[in-house]
DNA sequence: AGCACGCCGACT
DNA sequence: GTCGGCGTGCTC
């Protein structure tokens, strides 16, 4: 039998099937998707790859035609299962085939990222050597009073094995005592080494992951109780789960939305949809935000479903995650709460996964390739499987919406909120009138007036500093516009060493105007307040008021961030001043004044859905005010545009007007849902290797459109360097491209990648190529 | 990624 | 004359 396996090793761009032959003792545990050590290239060493598919024919050191390459070579045997790796199942093993298309990568990148290893454990073994030559050791029983049989059998094992034999296994086998094992180790006849032993968790497995699962498990008591009772759903909510749980009951893959403002009772859709799913014998996986995987939802999910639940998070130790994992396999959870990776969980006939908030940008994997979005992976994995997606959330990406509306895929509104908060008051403050009558501080009178009544209450204040996005964008303070792009519409980005506009959408440069182009005034200004500057303007007004500061420099370490929400929490610092980290995850009662810095810098961040992440953000920072009926919020909104409506419709919470204007918006330009963009990034410490990257990759990709044989049609942007040209002492470039079919543009994509773009993918001269598809 | 083969500078 | 630099190319 011969074996197609994929080489797996950390940055090789070489993605092809390598042929090997099985050898017959292998035959027993060999399957696609199992992972084996192979012999590669020159030496002895081997490698670690994956059987991707087993074919007849062949003998070791025969020539064989190889499958892929088509070339007739000699084939090696494959050394050995490597056990060490969870077998990707068929379902998985296919996900990895699409995923390394959709995010134009290496398939030995994605089995990479997907593979989970199980549980080892390592044991400390006492082992016994003879420490002298047998004959001594002879001797020497002979030279003790009782010259025991014992004594002479242990000599002679320990004889016949100089490698060494285990304690417990000596003493078993020769039938001895402490006695004579410590007369012979106290005379030096033989050592006693302390040896460790790494192997795979078996039998024992129940009480490794026992013990484990003490550190780990919240108790199912204190608290869980209120939630282990089923919760009678309103009428809006299992209307909901009627309709959701008719595509999981087709068999099919099937999408749905499932839109519900803050408070509505999403979660309980969710629960009771999955339950009915494991009531027919099928898996289910709960993927929440990372923010969101809190104790409290841990306590719930256990309350209602008790231990058959795994929980995937980024804290897990990684014999803790590997116990997880094992707990799947077996079929004992067949319930998975988990974070992004968590959509690759093993879980035995997975037929639902949830996604909660689907817009989250932590679905996005940004640390290494594939920088694959796990609300896209939850999609392809359903296809594949015949299951059913479930996208929550209260303020959609307009995208999903889209396909709601249209019918594409299943939808429903919860409206009604479980208890009545009412919304914060929002106070707008006009920045360019401040600006017109002098204000030089980033905090208006008005911010500050609602500060002071906070102190004085003992109530805290978030304030919410939208960063911006890194790039410095113009702004007109007389009439509150930001210079746009003339042709795109999306702001442009002032680059000080070439002392031009650029946008990075389209790529087209133009000199900095001296008057806005909407008024006609001097005022254009790029001036941008940190959290810094504003914390400390905050301590220069109240003197003597602690404030808390949360950005990237505060949260650096490891547990930064969790470490200045408890201080905020428990010591009750009156401010606490942040960047979009604020916005997430802090819900406490005692917070009841939110202050928007400067708003519109949301807005303008130079990215196509910048205005879906403002009202996404700022609904959520809204939302921090005035959680309590008791205590009701207020949000101070400073803005150069008051008259925005975007600014309206987030103070109003209307998500459907904003979805209008935006549906509008993107229709207008040609954005997605109407198209797909693709941007292509290449960095490296080479300036001009990047930009020379870059090109050779536009320019393939211009040769593959003129092909007519490929029929692909896109329109291809020009090379740009990027908002920050530079970080890290690496420079970056990109650019995009832009077609009407998502399809085309991931096979525009991968048509250098399988050709020539081995070499450009390949971090040659430190240089990376990145292509993110959004669609 | 590794590792080998292969063609040009400063040394026992 | 050789040892060795790392530039291309191959790995079933």
């Amino acid at each position: 039998m011969l074996a197609d396996v994929r080489i797996i090793r950390s940055n090789s761009s070489y993605d092809i099937n390598y042929t090997y032959v099985v050898p017959d003792k292998l035959k027993q545990g060999l399957d696609v998707g199992v992972f084996v050590d192979v012999p590669f290239g020159a030496g002895d060493k081997t490698e670690l790859g994956i059987v991707t598919s087993l074919k007849d024919g062949g003998g070791n050191g025969e020539r064989v035609k190889a499958l892929e390459s088509g070339r007739t070579v000699n084939v090696k045997e494959i050394a050995g299962i490597n056990l060490r790796y969870i077998p990707l199942g068929r379902e998985l093993l296919a996900l990895c085939d699409v995923m390394a298309k959709r995010y134009v990568c290496t398939a030995a990148e994605v089995y990479k990222t997907v593979a989970q290893k199980r549980v080892q454990v390592t044991e400390r073994v006492k082992k016994l050597r003879l420490a002298v030559p047998y004959e001594d050791a002879v001797a020497f029983v002979d030279g003790t009073p009782k010259k025991k049989k014992q004594a002479y059998d242990l000599v002679k094992l320990l004889a016949e094995n100089p490698e060494g034999v285990e304690e417990a296994e000596a003493v078993n086998l020769c039938d001895t005592g402490p006695a004579d094992m410590k007369r012979l180790t106290g005379a030096g006849i033989i050592v006693r080494e302390i040896e460790k032993v790494s192997r795979l968790a078996g039998d024992d497995l129940d009480e490794i992951s026992r013990k484990y699962a003490e550190k780990k498990s919240v108790p199912a008591g204190d608290g869980a109780d209120r939630y282990a009772k089923r919760v009678d759903l309103s009428q809006e909510q299992s209307g909901a789960a009627r309709k959701i749980k008719d595509i999981v009951d087709s068999g099919e893959f099937g999408e749905f939305l499932l839109r519900g403002v803050t408070g509505s009772g999403k979660t309980e859709v969710y629960f009771d949809v999955i339950e009915h799913a494991t009531e027919r014998g099928k898996g289910a996986i709960l993927l929440v935000p990372e923010i969101a995987l809190t104790e409290q939802m841990i306590r719930r999910v256990r309350g209602r479903f008790g231990d058959g639940v795994a929980i995937i998070h980024s804290r897990l130790g990684d014999k803790q995650r590997a116990c997880e994992y094992e707990r799947m396999l077996a079929g004992e959870a067949k319930i998975v709460l988990g974070v992004r990776s968590a959509v690759f969980a093993p879980v035995k006939d997975l037929g639902l996964i949830i996604v909660d908030e689907e817009q989250e940008p932590s679905y996005k994997s940004f640390e290494q390739r594939p920088y694959y979005n796990a609300t896209e992976v939850a999609a392809m994995r359903m296809k594949i499987a015949g299951g059913t997606v479930v996208y929550g959330s209260a303020t959609p990406r307009v995208t999903t919406y889209y396909k709601a509306l249209q019918g594409r895929i299943g939808y429903a509104y919860l409206s009604k909120r479980a208890q009545s908060g009412a919304l914060p008051e929002v106070i707008t403050v006009d920045m360019k009138a401040e600006i017109a009558n002098g204000l030089r501080s980033p905090v208006s009178p008005a911010l500050a007036a609602e500060i002071a009544k906070n102190i004085e209450a003992g109530e805290q204040t978030i304030i919410f500093i939208p960063r911006r996005g890194h790039s410095a964008r113009l702004v007109c303070l007389a009439c509150g516009k930001t210079i746009g792009c003339r042709y795109c519409h999306i702001p442009v980005t002032y680059h000080k060493s070439a002392g031009r506009l650029i946008c990075h959408y389209c790529g087209t440069t133009a000199p900095v105007p001296s008057v806005c182009p909407n008024c006609g005034s001097r005022s254009i200004t790029g001036k941008t307040y940190g959290t810094e500057a504003v914390a400390e303007e905050i301590s220069a007004l109240f003197p003597g008021v602690p404030v808390l500061r949360m950005d990237n420099d505060t949260t650096r370490s490891v547990d930064g961030h969790r470490k200045i929400i408890e201080r905020f929490e428990n010591e009750k610092v009156p401010v606490l001043v942040g960047t979009q980290m604020v916005a997430k995850g802090l819900d406490f009662p005692n917070v009841t004044l939110v202050g928007v810095i400067n708003a519109d810098s949301l807005a303008n961040m130079s990215e196509y859905n910048a205005s879906e992440r403002a009202f996404q953000l700022l609904t959520q920072v809204f939302g921090r005010a005035g959680r309590t009926a008791e205590k009701p919020g207020r949000c101070v909104l400073q803005t150069l545009e008051p008259n925005s409506s975007l600014v309206a419709d987030a103070c109003a919470q209307d998500y459907d007007s904003f979805y209008k204007r935006e549906i509008a918006f993107r229709e207008s330009v040609g954005f997605p849902p109407f198209s797909a963009i693709a941007f292509v990034t290449v960095s490296g410490k080479n300036d001009r290797h990047v930009y020379d990257t870059a090109a050779a990759f536009r320019g393939k990709i211009e040769a593959a459109l003129k092909d007519a044989e490929t029929g692909f049609d896109a329109e291809v942007m020009r090379v740009t360097r990027t908002a920050v040209p530079k970080i890290d002492d690496r420079y970056f470039w990109r650019f995009a491209a832009v077609s009407a079919d998502v399809d085309a543009l991931i096979g525009l994509m991968n048509v250098f990648n399988e050709k020539d773009a081995v070499p450009l993918m390949r971090n040659e001269r430190g240089v990376y190529v990145s292509v993110d598809i959004d669609a």
